[in-house]
RNA sequence: GGCGAAGUGGCCGAGUGGUUAGGCAGAGGUCUGCAAAACCUUCUACAGCGGUUCGAGUCCGCUCUUCGCCUCCA
């Protein structure tokens, strides 16, 4: 079976081949760095890994591109107020470059224990503004773009195809709906900024030929999506928030650059939201990951998230966490049994949830729908185990790798090793067995001799202390980790 | 006002014309010294009203409701 891709240009499902056989493009509208990532963040990043992670696994080599928007953009309507980085600075008393490197390394820690993969190629804004003044020379030089008291101007006039992506292509009924004034200087309402002059006072400036200022917004993901990509890119990603005006204009500056599509496919993920509301930072809901870890585990959180699809909006509830965080500790525990499983003569097949777990990601990577194979086969392999006649080597072996291909490597919500990944954490593995070997001798023997109470407090106070689990089973004591 | 998405059982969340999504929670049971885990059985659905069809949660129309975007935002 093939993969298929929602292209948000032209909302339809279209069967994905890379513009180079083997290779595929692909750029993510990353992070502006002015404050901690949180839960949308969360969605966005987890899901474009995914879809990285799957195209790798079906055998393409991925080039992904993540910018880091580092230059500071406005707080408020399109040409006044604060720049967002530079008002950050300000509030916490240091420079916007400081603020820009904290925040990114922030994000990074905090895309690392959601176990995101990081992208090829992450580069930032400020380092690329020799690359977009070159972009707004060649616009000026071709007609589709203006300089006004040391301003510049996009014309969307000169790009019939303007709003193709949202579908606002009435520029008259866009404008009626703004509620900002619009500067008289633009020859047309809609015509965004491509260089603006830095205001007195304005820390993140650069030289150019027409004005110490700084580059309009949409113009990064253009000039830095071409340099390392080409001027034709296989997908490009990003929030629904940014279809318009953001992706639209990305679209405008560049085909009228290049003469050629920009992007073949679009991919627009959809927002977190909390108790129904839209979570943003303005409207003061969102949620902050590094709270969130605290009290959670990051792959619950990762596993959360996929659990609805990448174009369903996500609300996020306490007791939708908490069932999600049950949910995969019972894939987990499986996992777990599968290892530790003696062999025994029984015969599984695991080929159809292979197929069916293949057909779901490759139908525009339907997470939902692979998880839900995962649990069918948690729950077939438990029932097998169950038996008396238990489940061959050669189907514990298959069924363990694909736990670990399908869980682990591709959706990312399972360890390779729980146990000895903690372990790790507990350092010398050798003297921790000697220690658990001699509780599992105390508590054999207290329940030998009909002790319950014993064994049960070394059962009981070992959790509560630890947070080692021990469980008796036909097949003896097993201990593992409860996060 | 314009553009777009969506309304599924207690909660989350799949389903793109025809036999069970899945998870969590609830009820009963098996196993067990107990606990945990696991397994089995089971109760609540498709916003409303029309229409197309042998047959609609799934297509069409209308109504109601919600959400996102049109200002920085993942």
């Amino acid at each position: 079976m093939s993969l298929f891709i929602y292209n948000s240009l032209g909302r339809t499902k279209e069967k994905f081949e890379p513009l180079n056989p083997g290779i595929v493009t692909m750029y993510v509208c990353g992070p502006t760095v002015y404050g901690h990532a949180h839960l949308g963040h969360a969605k966005s990043y987890v899901s474009f890994d995914v879809v990285v992670r799957w195209l790798r696994h079906s055998g393409y080599q991925v080039k992904y591109v993540q910018n880091i928007t580092d230059v500071g953009h406005l707080t408020d309507d399109a040409d006044e107020g604060e720049d967002k980085i530079s008002k950050q600075a300000r509030l916490e008393k240091t420079d916007p470059m400081e603020i820009s490197q904290f925040y990114t390394r922030s994000f990074y820690e905090d895309m690392d224990r959601l176990e995101v993969q990081r992208p090829n190629i992450a580069p930032n804004a400020a380092g690329h503004i020799p690359e977009q003044i070159d972009m707004i020379e060649q616009l000026i030089k071709t007609g589709h773009a203006y300089e006004v008291n040391g301003n510049v101007y996009f014309s969307v006039e000169s790009f019939p195809g303007y709003g193709k992506l949202s579908g606002r292509t009435d520029q008259d009924a866009v404008q009626s709906g703004v509620r900002v004034e619009v500067r008289s200087e633009k020859r047309h309402m809609s015509d965004f900024a491509l260089w603006k002059k830095a205001e007195e006072g304005h820390l993140m400036k650069w030289s150019s030929p027409w004005s110490v200022g700084y580059p309009g917004w949409h113009l990064e993901c253009s000039a830095m999506s071409m340099k390392y990509l080409g001027e034709t890119i296989d997908i490009h990603g990003g929030g629904m928030e940014n279809k318009f005006p953001h992706h639209d204009c990305e679209i405008a500056q560049s085909e009228s650059v290049t003469g050629k599509p920009y992007v073949r496919f679009w991919m627009h993920n959809n927002m977190v939201t909390v108790n129904g509301i839209k979570m943003g930072k303005s409207l003061k809901n969102s949620v902050n990951l590094k709270e969130i870890f605290n009290d959670i585990d990051p792959l619950v959180i990762r596993f959360f998230i996929l659990q609805s699809h990448y174009r369903s909006q996500l609300d996020y509830s306490e007791t939708a966490i908490k069932a999600s965080a049950t949910g995969l500790e019972k894939l987990r525990e499986t996992q777990r049994r599968l290892r530790g499983q003696k062999p025994g003569t029984g015969s599984f097949d695991i080929t159809p949830y292979q197929r069916r777990f293949s057909e779901a990601m490759d139908d525009d990577f339907s997470t939902p729908v692979a998880i839900s194979v995962l649990f069918e086969l948690s729950k077939a392999v438990n029932s097998a185990l169950d038996r008396s006649e238990g489940i061959s080597l050669l189907s514990l072996q298959q069924a363990e790798a694909f736990f670990d291909t399908s869980g682990r490597d591709i959706l990312g919500i399972l360890k390779q090793d729980d146990q000895d990944h903690n372990r790790e954490i507990k350092g010398s593995t050798d003297k921790f067995d000697a220690i658990m070997e001699l509780l599992f001798e105390l508590r054999a023997e207290a329940r030998k001799n009909k002790n319950f109470a014993l064994s049960d407090k070394i059962r009981d106070e070992l959790l509560r202390l630890s947070g080692i689990e021990i469980k008796d089973t036909k097949e003896g004591q097993s201990w593992s980790f409860k996060s």
